[in-house]
DNA sequence: GCATGGCCTTAACGGCGATAAGGTGTCAAG
DNA sequence: CTTGACACCTTATCGCCGTTAAGGCCATGC
């Protein structure tokens, strides 16, 4: 199953490998109202995946998605055994994006880099993992809902088998055991996934300010709890740098511990 | 709101803070079929937290919690908002449940201990780190999907306000400054939500083997892979050992980068 | 030219969260 | 003792959900 799409653009399966062959010969329909377009897979995904960040995940219903693809609700149904099929799909589009960007993240379910594209080891495991984690954050903030999507599947495909592997084999060559890889990398995934799941939860999207938590209001009703309510500006805000420290903590805590610098 | 019940037993309003009244004085019912009860929030949610090991969360629909209170679903609408506040309420019950074994943990949305009841700071820092997050663990893997109802949630209470003000004060005390409390115990709490939302991901309830995937059929799958499929063993069992691991990473983290012994 | 089968449509089902409106029992005021 | 109020629950119903069944259209291969 060698599907392979260029990730730009979001197009129709008729205009993606097809340049030569006409299809969809009767053109009539005014051109206001989009041509009806043969799906696949991919397509309904993608599609999925732009009204998502309309929508929300509670917002995404099959006849949304299909009404934002000109057709009726139970013709996912051909491409799709059910919504969680779709949603598996729309979580390996978000992974196959990650990883176009190159650099290596591994864990429970299967997330890291590599994936066909040449993934370039370069640098130290530091920034080899750091970098990872980064990327797998950036990747889930991009989509509303994007944590909750991407650790509600489980990957039916290999397509991370080579990023995992990438990644280990990356830690390994740093001069850590499996054990040490695996423990390393899965505890910073752990990590990224529980800190983007808990951002979202509390920031609207797109990102921006203010959140969704009136960080004044919060520090009035903690005002017995001055530690607390100071940290609470802390905790609502600033989650670029709340993560990085965060992951300046398992690096260091790694370094120390498997005594690999 | 000194609500305090004793967790042994689920038990009906009537039960509970109320050993002298007698209301329900009409008991004419068959003993068969369990009296009607008045309903209220604690009652409802505890109700509620049983049927979620048995049906798991996308079974645990309002009219199947009603069934279970022998009423009828709009009720439930008399007590809470919507199935949203039911899922909050839920989730402060586990938080108070937590807390009434005692340790700290603090995160985000507020998640610690003390609660009332008296916390008593002992030990070192790195234990109480370690030991508030294994007890965070533990509450959540009591209840199927215990993770995503926790994390769903937003705390509306001030339940919360104590525990994370007697978190931060042991760290703070234990030579921390204020930031550094609230990054070390936020990236642990992180860590221990995301580790536990894939882990029940993967794992059914009750937590017993053999897991969800078939670690055989996966080394098969990834026999392209040896180390990926070789991490497979490793990543989809020993959760326990796992947990720990990456507790102890942190707390290592900490440590080297806070200089704090 | 006709059958085949891939892809989509229309129709409908049961179940969901939620709302509206009305009943019933408890209890304090008169 | 009567009455009115109000807390708490019921019945009826709404619109939407995921999903299934059945059938129609149309490009393609013989």
């Amino acid at each position: 199953m060698a599907e392979q799409r260029n990730p730009k653009e979001r197009k129709s399966p008729q205009e993606q490998e097809n340049p030569g062959g006409q299809k969809n010969p009767g053109e009539q329909g005014r051109p206001e109202e989009p041509k009806k377009a043969r799906l696949d897979k991919a397509y309904v995904a993608d599609t999925a995946l732009d009204l998502l960040n309309d929508v929300g995940l509670e917002g995404l219903t099959l006849r949304a998605i299909a009404k934002e693809l000109n057709v009726q609700a139970p013709a996912l149904y051909w491409h799709f055994k059910n919504k969680q099929a779709l949603l598996d799909e729309m979580a390996t589009v978000m992974f196959r994006r990650m990883t176009a960007a190159g650099s290596g993240v591994a864990g429970e379910a299967g997330i890291e880099a590599g994936e066909g594209i040449g993934y370039e080891p370069s640098g130290t495991w530091q920034e080899w993992l750091t970098q990872g984690n980064r990327q797998l954050r950036a990747t889930l903030l991009r989509y509303r809902d994007g944590a909750k999507v991407f650790s509600g599947t489980r990957f039916t495909g290999t397509d991370h088998g080579a990023g995992l592997e990438a990644n280990l084999r990356f830690l390994i060559d740093a001069g850590f055991t499996a054990d040490q890889a695996a423990w390393a990398s899965s505890t910073a995934y752990m990590y990224t996934l529980g800190f983007v799941t808990e951002e979202q939860g509390m920031r609207p999207y797109p990102p921006q300010e203010p959140p969704a938590i009136d960080v004044a209001e919060r520090a009035e009703r903690l005002a017995a709890y001055p530690l607390a309510a100071a940290a609470g500006g802390q905790l609502f805000a600033a989650y670029d740098e709340r993560f990085e420290e965060g992951l300046r903590l398992i690096v260091s805590g790694i370094e120390a511990r498997y005594g690999v610098r």
